[in-house]
DNA sequence: AAAAGACATATTGTCTACAATAAAAAGATG
DNA sequence: CATCTTTTTATTGTAGACAATATGTCTTTT
């Protein structure tokens, strides 16, 4: 019951996250502080700091005497991730070239076994989470504190994104899935050959790949699915 | 007796904020919960949320029972604030002259104003505090939540760079100074004729100032003054 | 005398109970 | 009948007490 008690609070925290990337947390909705800690056996004060966490992280929202709202996301949201987004991967993955270490490619090949699998297996839950955790472990190999934080944010947005616009029934769904997995597969080369300038072009090239993917459900008749709804507009729970 | 006891928690907060911006708690120090807790009269419980929110933001460093150290500077952090600072500040800036309101130019006025006059004071700490707010008013211009957290990470540690380089003695210092205010006023101006290229091209160019400003410092003789030490070389305190 | 182990102490982590605040519902009044 | 007020209830915020962990010291043993 050693590392058990220990890590109780951790499996929360790590739980939340995953259910907040996937959506099984919806955007925007709110978070029962009693029932949460109940759910992990674990009382409200730590619980309470770790929702302090992942809203520093940029996980929830804490609204003040009315408890954490998963971070929402609006329009505004979207138009200023695509702003954001290719300027810091583009970054991040050169610097990974630059900086990564034989253990940390390593660990990148395993994520990408992972991902593989994931797709094949055609959850599109843990095909999100893989590609999270594949970009996550690009940043750690960039090794620069002042950069992760904005990728960590920009992650949790992207992996949402996609969950809400993945739709593994469509054929055209499969063959992005193929490519950026073939994608990734070049990230592992060129970080491992240092190749900083090409591992900066394809980062581009695969933020690309994604837009277009993201483009092709926005545009056509603006927004079917709801991205999220304006704080308090319809409160607990999320149906 | 309201409005009082709510605030004293963020009253904690901005506070142990202020401190380590201006290098009062220094990095790598460690803080005694109870120690702290007490000074504002709070109890520990919300104390550790605000750590953890403090953590969240890079102003501390949690260890697992081994309490909260103040986010330590170490080489890699000047190298990495280096490599992240020029691309995020010209990014930011850029962003906030395209989007800024008349209310927000405003704010930003008399934040300028109190700076000048913290400079005229001679007061390092005011005067860091006022820029890191003039910059941090810019990032909220910028309204780009994904930017915002990097920004926040390299104004902590830019801000508590200058207050360890800052030297009022020196002449050279005034003149810096002095320099750094009136790019202040210019940033203003192009914000509010929403000239982008420019505002960009001026973050550099003040960016450029800072780091001369700081390499003066570095380069001689290698580092004169201690940037920071391995995490638990020196425990407690910070003599 | 030096090193390893056990104990003591101090600090962090957690829980239960209580207080304060805000939303919701019931009642009263125009 | 609508609206404002009051009361209720549910949820968040805080405090104090307790448990667990780590560090430092002292003893014991080789």
């Amino acid at each position: 019951m050693d590392t058990e008690v220990r890590s109780k609070k951790w499996l929360c925290f790590d739980d939340l996250r995953r259910k907040i990337l996937t959506e099984e947390l919806q955007p925007g909705s709110y978070l029962d502080e009693i029932e949460v800690a109940e759910t992990y056996g674990i009382s409200r004060p730590p619980l309470r700091e770790i929702l302090r966490q992942l809203a520093g992280e940029g996980y929830l929202v804490l609204h003040e005497n009315r408890g954490a709202q998963v971070a929402p996301m609006t329009h505004k949201t979207l138009r200023n991730f695509f702003v954001a987004a290719p300027m810091i991967y583009a970054a991040v993955t050169r610097l990974a070239a630059e900086h990564a270490t034989p253990a940390q490619i390593v660990k990148l090949k395993e994520c990408q076994w992972s991902f593989r699998q994931a797709i094949r297996g055609g959850d599109a839950a843990e095909r999100a989470v893989g590609n999270e955790r594949f970009h996550s472990l690009i940043g750690e190999m960039a090794d620069n504190e002042f950069l992760m934080p904005s990728l960590r944010r920009l992650l949790i947005d992207h992996t949402r994104i996609g969950m809400t616009f993945y739709n593994p029934r469509k054929a055209a769904m499969a063959c992005i899935s193929a490519t950026a997995a073939d994608q990734h597969d070049q990230f592992i080369e060129l970080i491992e050959a240092g190749d900083a300038d090409a591992a900066a072009d394809l980062a581009v090239a695969h933020w690309e790949l994604s837009r277009a993917q993201i483009e092709s459900f926005v545009t056509p008749e603006a927004m079917q699915i709801p991205l999220g709804r304006a704080p308090g507009a319809e409160k607990r729970g999320a149906s």
